[in-house]
DNA sequence: TATGAATGAGTCTTCATTCAT
DNA sequence: AATGAATGAAGACTCATTCAT
């Protein structure tokens, strides 16, 4: 990126990061659009100018601040699959609930720590291709993350890529719900064990036995 | 709405009709902040200045067009509901299939229909209170309607609302899926099945014998 | 040009007129760079806005003033020269000499016209491919006119192309002197008369007797 | 000036030096309000900080690049009438032509030399009042030499001032068509001859005999 | 002295909305 | 009712200049 800068020296570092957090923040709040330059300046507690010695323009704050949150959210995710991993006895299906469940918990975390960011993402990611290429390839890349855990662990499943991907669409709509309270009707204990239980009987029928 | 008027003549009613129109699809195509109010003018081959006398504003168009196309997404899939409950005759699961089978055909057609659409209105769902509020409310008449429709033959769900929320999200990505090919390596048919699959499971483990 | 838009009814071509006419008077006067364009606007006496309605962007404005000031140049002195050429008379040096005063007088006229236009469009020239582009084209017509010219009326000249733009060279040189007084020690008549004595020294040895 | 500051000290000179050289080459290349501050701090390898120390402004720095320009041009010129004068032998015009001849030879190296500053200066010298005034002067200064220098030599001009200021010119344009090549019609050799032969007729037919 | 990060006034340009015709 | 030219507030971005270190 010609004209950006990315500093090293600690505050320069800290500004930097400032205006990413905050920027993203309020584009995610308010929206892209409704969020101007000069508002994310004086959230960051910075001048108009320096903001674009360390982006090219507007759009790259949100880029720099869908990164740092895909990954917050991502590899937390991969983690756990990780340390499961490590051990080297295989899991049951009692131990898949519980790393279900922590999964579950984790990600709702990641909804409700960025408020009302998973919005304004989606709604970025089809306005903007590149945006939306994030996702997809960050979603590609724990779906297959997962599919290897599971087949470590014996768990053989047919149709595997399009099965995970149900199962992420179910946990993503879980979370909104979770985390919006769209729905005021909608008992959160008895969504998430329903999704837990569909989950569960998603992997089950397909276990190697 | 003051300065507005909703026109009873005919050629006016063609005229807004066909400014809801355009304007939508172009909102929904490119973005609601990427489309300018001249263009939705000429697109609907009319002048600029006309709009603002059948709409208080750019947003009006978008909440008419959202409104019809929530109409016209909603009313066909009760229409099923309700033909099917006018036969007096109990359905059974293999019945239920097939009323699953014609929704989902007739949701993606919906879906494909309107292409962009979906997307951006999810986007401005999020933007928009007033906006999330009419999916919101949508979702809850049909939801209501198909517990309804379920009990009438039998089908006592345990946590109906809940699982019909769930299976609602579960078509909602599957159509997603299907228009978008958003993920080149997933199957589309294997999708359909397994979701299909999936609702019947969740449907059939509640099934009062 | 995408997005602009050349009028036909009266009172918009005399908005775009007044637009091109002040706009590039005040570049002209005080520089291209710190002429802004709300001072465009406002010496126009229009709107900021409308001033995109007829030009993609400021550089438009100039360009514009360019072409009718180029014109308003070129199209006399080829008046001039034609009008000449439908005597079917032979013109002699002493017809020579009043042709070449008219022309001086003219060129002086249209540079005194346009105060100190002449200045910025040279250093527009310099910046500006473009309309470094435009003068040459100018020029080289013209010239090619001239020598046309001097070939029907049998005044051959060795090395035309090279004589006319010396001459040419000469006269521009004398008009910036006349209009912008630069040199309080120069007499004007005096150049004046050297110059056509200079010129008529270039014409006349190559002269075919 | 109050806040500049000129060096005295090795370093500091060959800084200040530095940022005059590399400045003034940047904005006759691609011009004055298109090359930024930083921009000339990083070609003279220096902070954008101590620029302000060793001169007011931006324009400070083109300033100080005009003059010692300025007489980069000048004074080589002076130096041939001088070196000339300095015999006490007249000179004939077979000696004008030869001396005419390494006139301009320096010139055109002059402009080569410089690049495109020329035109730069030029367009500078309109925009701001204090320049134009250097190149007057600068001329000025020059044609008195000259006149003083053919009167020693017993060339007695009609109307001298007027006279070599129209050389002046003629030298001038000559210089820019050889240096940037505008029309790629006119062959150089013969723009060359035909300039020092209205040169030499020019003076001629002043000589006193 | 020297640095270069930081400032913020100022620029061009867009576009929802109005209004003379 | 209809037009589309006109408005002008607001936004993204630049850059000469300053100042903490």
């Amino acid at each position: 990126m010609p004209g950006t800068r990315i500093p090293k020296s600690g505050k320069a570092v800290a500004k930097r990061d400032r205006i990413i957090e905050k920027g993203f923040e309020l584009m995610c709040e308010r929206g892209y659009y409704k969020t101007t330059t000069p508002e994310i300046a004086k959230a960051a507690d910075v001048s108009t100018g320096i903001i674009y010695q360390y982006f090219n323009d507007k759009r790259g704050i949100f880029m720099e601040g869908l990164k740092q949150f895909s990954n917050s959210v991502l590899f937390p995710m991969m983690d756990i699959l990780d340390a499961t991993a490590e051990n080297n006895t295989k899991i049951d299906l009692g131990d898949l609930e519980k790393i279900l469940d922590r999964l579950m918990t984790l990600i709702v975390q990641s909804h409700r720590m960025t408020q009302k960011a998973h919005e304004e993402l989606e709604m970025m990611a089809h306005a903007d291709e590149e945006i939306g290429e994030i996702f997809k390839t960050s979603e590609f890349t724990l779906t297959k993350k997962i599919v290897a855990f599971l087949e470590k662990n014996d768990i053989i499943l047919e149709n595997p890529i399009e099965k995970i991907h149900i199962i992420y669409g179910l946990v993503e709509n879980y979370c909104h719900e979770t985390v919006y309270h769209h729905h005021a009707e909608l008992n959160n204990e008895v969504m998430r064990s329903e999704v837990i239980k569909i989950i569960k009987n998603i992997l089950k029928e397909s276990l190697v036995k």
